[in-house]
DNA sequence: CGCCTTTGACCGGCGC
DNA sequence: GCGCCGGTCAAAGGCG
């Protein structure tokens, strides 16, 4: 995979709010940061900020660095993991560049939203999805694709948008936790 | 043949 | 009540 994650300018952080309120209220963004966006977590490792539909700053969400998890190889090069019921997002861009990028999220908000840089639409977060529906939204020149769960019973959906704003972006919102493990690859 | 995507129809929420 | 809009359904078709 070749996509960029968590990259911004602070002047982007204005149109995913108005992004968030629009089109995924209630849903929980994670921005892009630049070097200077990132904050230290309670282990005192780098962070991605993470912001609320409110605006506001959230604690939810953890960054762990490359010494972590470096030697896992098992953990290396899935872009995502599922640990009792917490979401933890891998950024792919990290682990090309040594710098593993792990989110957990252990609200009970059952969304999450968040933007990649991607010249493909589709990424490979390991799990089957089965394409339900596509619809052209407003303001935006793009469909935006629904895709549910493969797994059964598991009743975990995504949306995947292009921005027409930014059409190098890709935004993929996450509804529903999966409560199962990633199926291996045959 | 089974699985998946495509795509128009349908439905519910919301604003006017 | 009506129309717009976003989300879902489901029939039809494609593909391996």
């Amino acid at each position: 995979m070749s996509y960029n994650c968590f990259k911004t300018s602070s002047a982007d952080k204005k149109m995913t709010t108005a992004f968030d309120h629009n089109l995924w209220s209630n849903a929980l963004f994670i921005p892009d940061t630049t070097s200077s966006d990132v904050i230290k977590t309670d282990h005192g490792n780098q962070s991605n900020v993470m912001i609320n539909h409110h605006g506001n700053q959230s604690n939810v969400m953890k960054n762990h660095m490359a010494s972590q998890v470096d030697e896992d190889d098992d953990i290396m090069g899935k872009p995502w993991l599922l640990e009792g019921g917490n979401v933890v997002v891998e950024s792919p861009e990290a682990v090309g560049s040594g710098c593993d990028t792990k989110i957990e999220m252990k609200a009970n908000n059952p969304k999450i939203a968040f933007q990649t840089r991607s010249q493909v639409d589709i990424l490979d977060d390991g799990y089957k999805w089965r394409k339900y529906g596509q619809k052209i939204v407003k303001n935006n020149k793009f469909a935006r694709n629904y895709y549910k769960c493969n797994y059964k019973g598991c009743n975990v959906k995504k949306q995947v948008q292009r921005l027409s704003k930014d059409e190098g972006v890709v935004c993929t919102t996450y509804e529903g936790f999966h409560e199962h493990t990633i199926p291996m690859p045959p």
